[in-house]
DNA sequence: TGTACATCAGTGAACGCGCGTTCACTGATGTAC
DNA sequence: TGTACATCAGTGAACGCGCGTTCACTGATGTAC
């Protein structure tokens, strides 16, 4: 039962997804292709039909991932908010919230995987890269967009700080979620707290 | 062949820091307890003699790990430099080199397994929360102690602004190493950089 | 202090189970003529 | 445009292998008397 061109790449990009949602919940480690192919809606047999091997999908889903992360920084960013919040702190606020924290499967690819991603072989590292810069460049060509805008290198080491505080306060604040509920929300707080004080000085 | 009450500690002791240098090595999905028990010096049917289970090893491995990397800051911390070069900058500078960046199996245990925690239960939660708190404590009385100190709170605050900044821009800094280098080195020195900036102000 | 026995940290083999990968087979699609 | 055939995305079973865990056994230690 051959499939149409487009039929198949579409069962392709299923697998892939699935393969992003699974991979942020559990890592990288923690599935099976037969999870995988399973959530996407096939057996598993058929998984070498599309990728070479497992790793082949971790790199493909990484960057897949991390896109569709950026895909949703760019909308936040570009919305008007009611009242005269800065789309970007409001999009902090969303970020470092419980709900976030503790939505691993629909949130931050970045965050969900980077600890994973240090353990995997130089292909995957480079979509995680690939992913960082693209996320990087949204960041610091929203801030030098701003009025109080710098240079182009002081946009992008901005950037930098905000991806290292944000995805770092949320990975910090999900390995003490069920351990110390209140250190954990203490974590997202206090970054947030000191977000919002930055932004005002500007 | 029974052993000394000692010499028995002394055995679980040696468990416990194998496997908390191969599970900041390869995560702990990536380990065995045939891997940890070859590395302590025993065959791994004898797992069973110190530990109910892989779960306990983890929570304990996980507390005695970071409580070690702790006792590193400590003396770190106590240390006179040469020169006037203030001792926590001084520990920043090393905790945010590429020598600690590329070796997992003797940094920062919280930098390590942060993002394999998220996925753990609440016990190995409440070991990793219960040694964050303990670090948080440790810059957080070194802050209160400087010159310039402001309230308990604030020292808090700026204790847990720390700890996200080092181990989020290392956890990043992993994971694109080998895919990025340019790009790994360019997010430990724009934090290190802003690190030296605060600290000649206050 | 000596003796008899329970304890328990070791060993090494075995157990299910899940994993990544392979393979023979199917049958609709796409291509060559 | 029709026909004949190669292609290839599926299925489902099988393969080794490594994992966490269990178990029978060993023999020196620690304890009860």
């Amino acid at each position: 039962m051959k499939l149409t061109k487009k039929q198949a790449a579409e069962n392709r990009q299923s697998i892939i997804n699935a393969a992003g949602q699974l991979f942020r919940e559990r890592g990288f480690d923690g599935v099976g292709l037969d999870d995988i192919m399973k959530t996407a809606g096939f057996t598993h047999g058929g998984f070498y039909n599309h990728f070479s091997s497992k790793e082949m999908l971790t790199a493909t889903a990484t960057l897949s991932g991390i896109r569709h992360s950026n895909s949703v920084i760019t909308q936040a960013l570009s919305q008007q908010t009611k009242s005269n919040e800065s789309p970007l702190l409001c999009f902090f606020k969303r970020y470092l919230s419980k709900k976030h924290r503790d939505d691993l499967s629909d949130g931050c690819t970045i965050a969900s995987l980077a600890g994973d991603a240090a353990r995997q072989n130089e292909q995957v590292q480079a979509s995680f890269a690939q992913g960082v810069n693209e996320e990087l460049d949204i960041l610091a060509s929203y801030v030098a967009a701003m009025p109080a805008a710098g240079t182009a290198a002081s946009a992008r080491e901005s950037a930098i700080h905000m991806l290292v505080e944000t995805t770092g306060a949320i990975i910090l604040a999900r390995a003490v979620a069920k351990g110390n509920p209140s250190l954990s929300e203490e974590i997202l707080e206090t970054i947030y707290t000191d977000f919002q004080i930055h932004m005002k000085h500007e």
